[in-house]
RNA sequence: GGAGAGGUGGCUGAGUGGUCGAAAGCAACGCUUUGCUAAAGCGUCAUACCUCAAAAGGGUAUCGGGGGUUCGAAUCCCCCCCUCUCCGCCA
């Protein structure tokens, strides 16, 4: 959420800010500022009304008290006490419209950020590794995995859909060992505090980190819409210290999750729904960090590396790349990519986004900090995929797969998986 | 799921219709005193919003959340959320 004091202030900044981005949002800002105008002028001739009640209301319990009438101020006081009424209902429903105009509006972008329109304009920030090269022609994941044993699409489009996945035996042991290799990565080296949160979330703290009002298609709902899965640790994580106020010592705080993520990816369907690529289900470590304002960027680096150091100790061949402006998510103001390469496909694979919500996410869930003056402002929140695994799974089987058809599994992993192939 | 108890400022806790944004204590911060420490004394010590060019100042709201009764609500009534205890069920 965007502060509507900046709004006010400064909306010619903001509008040309929001127009790098794709959507109308910049076209809403004039409506906002009405709102806002109308709000403001009801609320101060409530705030009058209220003065003039309250004081009216002293006197007529001082007149009371000496025993004196008072029967003509308390019907003055009756007729304020109506109009109030009928004020506040109206400035109520313009706080609520203004609200619902700025939960609409998406983060300002960072001021550095690329301008693009989309995916093509997104700048490779940097490569690590080379393309693995193969003496025959690599196989894709399904077709490793249907010949290895290593998930059962047809058995779980059975019991849940299509876009379900079901792991079975090396499958499912390599799906584990990757989430506790990355929880054991980033809890022991980076210095995470691993937290298991509820998979089912409140709306609240939907509309906290920006699912919600906007995308609640894409939400899982249950309990008729009362709440919802988590579609990423973000949520439950990021919304752990909602509406309170943390001491600026303990920032930046670094936290870590392991959850399933749930997503319908509605209007998705048809696309790159082979395999483990796009699935309503799927697991990932989540990385997320609350900061001041001062060290965020610098927090937002350190996090993507923190992420990185998960390909790289897989052996695995990825890029990062910065996402333009026309290509960010709702409430990011800065976000760089992972992408892994996946033999098989030919192609990268996002296994990881790696983003600075800036303060629009600490606004919508009132999360904020002591500063060192004793000034109360928002934090500024940031996550990233620490990575996610059906992905991840994709890359280390197609990148790993041997001329015979087996799967060599790479060093570090083999302390979790507990063999050096699968075969 | 059933029955009961409760939710007040950073914490403890008083307050059952008026002058209460809220006593008192603790913690914190500042000043004074002091050889240091300790202690004592004095003071400061919630948040949001509105008004104002800004500051100063003024104002409104907030005692879990929402609604109601009333001239007036922390206090009375209703709904919801949360916590605790007991019962039931259960991995």
């Amino acid at each position: 959420m965007l502060d509507i004091r900046l709004i006010r202030e400064k909306p010619d900044y903001v509008r040309e800010r929001l127009a790098t981005r794709n959507g109308d949002a910049h076209l809403k800002i004039d409506e906002i500022l009405a709102c806002d105008r109308r709000r403001r002028e009801l609320e101060t001739r409530l705030q009058q009304l209220n003065a003039d009640r309250k004081r009216l209301s002293k006197e007529i319990g001082a007149k009371r008290a000496k025993k004196e009438p008072s029967e003509e101020l308390e019907a003055q006081v009756r007729g304020i006490g109506e109009e109030i009424t009928k004020l506040n209902e109206e400035t109520a429903q313009a706080d609520e419209a203004q609200r619902n105009l700025l939960l609409q509006l998406p983060n300002l972008p960072y001021d550095q950020n690329p301008i693009g329109v989309d995916a093509k304009d997104n700048p490779e920030v940097r490569v690590w590794g080379t393309k693995p090269e193969y003496a025959f022609t690599p196989a894709d994941h399904v077709a490793l995995g249907a010949k290895l044993h290593l998930f059962d699409p047809e058995r779980a489009a059975k019991i849940s859909g299509s876009g379900f996945i079901c792991f079975t035996g090396p499958g499912a042991r390599l799906e584990r060992a990757l989430i506790n290799f990355c929880l054991d990565l980033h809890t022991r080296q980076h210095d995470y505090l691993e937290v298991s949160p509820p998979f089912v979330i409140r709306r609240d703290s939907m509309v906290g980190t920006g699912q919600l009002p906007k995308f609640e298609e894409d939400m899982y709902g249950l309990e008729n819409g009362e709440v919802f899965l988590a579609p990423t640790a973000e949520v439950p994580v990021t919304n752990l210290h909602r509406e309170e106020i943390l001491a600026e010592a303990e920032l930046p705080k670094r936290l870590v999750a392991y959850t399933p993520c749930f997503r319908r990816e509605a209007g998705s369907a048809g696309r790159e729904t082979r395999g483990l690529i796009r699935v309503h289900q799927f697991d990932k470590v989540e990385l997320v960090k609350l900061a001041t304002p001062e060290t965020s960027w610098d927090e937002l680096e350190k996090l993507t590396g923190n992420a990185e150091k998960v390909l790289q100790l897989l052996g695995l061949h990825y890029r990062v790349i910065e996402l333009c402006t026309g290509d960010m998510g709702f409430g990011s103001a800065r976000t760089y990519d992972i992408e892994v390469w996946a033999p098989g496909q030919n192609a990268y694979l996002e296994v990881s986004s790696c983003s600075n919500y800036t303060d629009f996410q600490a606004r919508r869930m009132n999360l904020k900090f002591k500063d060192s003056e004793g000034k109360n402002r928002f934090v500024h929140t940031l996550n990233g995929s620490g990575t996610a695994m059906p992905r991840l799974f994709v890359a280390l089987v197609e990148t790993y797969q041997q001329a015979d058809g087996s799967i060599k599994i790479p060093e570090a992993l083999q302390p979790y998986f507990g063999s050096a192939e699968i075969r």
